[in-house]
DNA sequence: CGAATAGTTAAGCATCTACTTAAGTATTGC
DNA sequence: GCAATACTTAAGTAGATGCTTAACTATTCG
């Protein structure tokens, strides 16, 4: 198992791509083939295989192969942990922000 | 101003980097000088001072120089655009989930 | 079987990244 | 004024990154 820091390098180095953000995007709707993926961008299949395996390293999406075509999907919680840490660094006064709201909401549910 | 694309590759290229996350964690609690956010770490002052340029240019800190000082604080919003566009990628299952958390909790407020 | 399809492997290359050391420039305190 | 402080600038380097082309392997279809 990696560590927390080496897995946040990953998944973050993973997300600075914006090849690699539009695959993810995509595989939101849902799972495809290396193919499907590699159509929209003007780039060879190897660079394509190339960002699948630094977002397969990252744990963002996993991948299994039946017959010749590869079938790529993203994971089930991909990106929880990076949207964890940046959820944490928050100043503290949006901090106050956010529980100011919270309380309002909690205090007051039929009014919003 | 920098496209929308590129500016998330700026701000995930930033966080890709463990002393990087650090001195963001560091600049939650409160603003520091760059002697301040170099001392952590076993590394030349010039190499915090790049790790900060890549900060800045992200758009994730600002600073100034007052005397010989420089003084480097959080962006509000920093992380805002990255958090969101995380926060997007979900796969329609896990959205099925959260809505039907949150309806949960609309419904039934004194409940939780 | 033989051709088309889907992906893989290997090697090479320009550029970027994360450092380093060495030398400089403003401030500030005595 | 002069030394200490707090950066800043410049130049160099090893290794990572994002591609490429070329050649290969496995699977499916007619």
């Amino acid at each position: 198992m990696l560590n927390y820091s080496e897995s946040l390098d990953r998944t973050f180095h993973a997300l600075a791509d914006r090849t690699r953000r539009a695959m993810v995007e995509r595989l939101v709707r849902s799972p495809a083939s290396v193919s499907e993926l590699a159509e929209p961008f003007a780039m060879s299949m190897p660079a394509v295989v190339q960002h699948l395996k630094v977002l397969e390293d990252a744990g963002i999406v996993t991948s299994q192969k039946v017959g010749r075509v590869r079938t790529v999907q993203l994971a089930p919680d991909a990106l929880a942990a990076g949207g964890e840490w940046i959820g944490r660094q928050r100043l503290p006064a949006e901090q106050r922000l956010d529980r100011l709201a919270a309380q309002l909401i909690d205090d007051d549910p039929q009014e919003h």
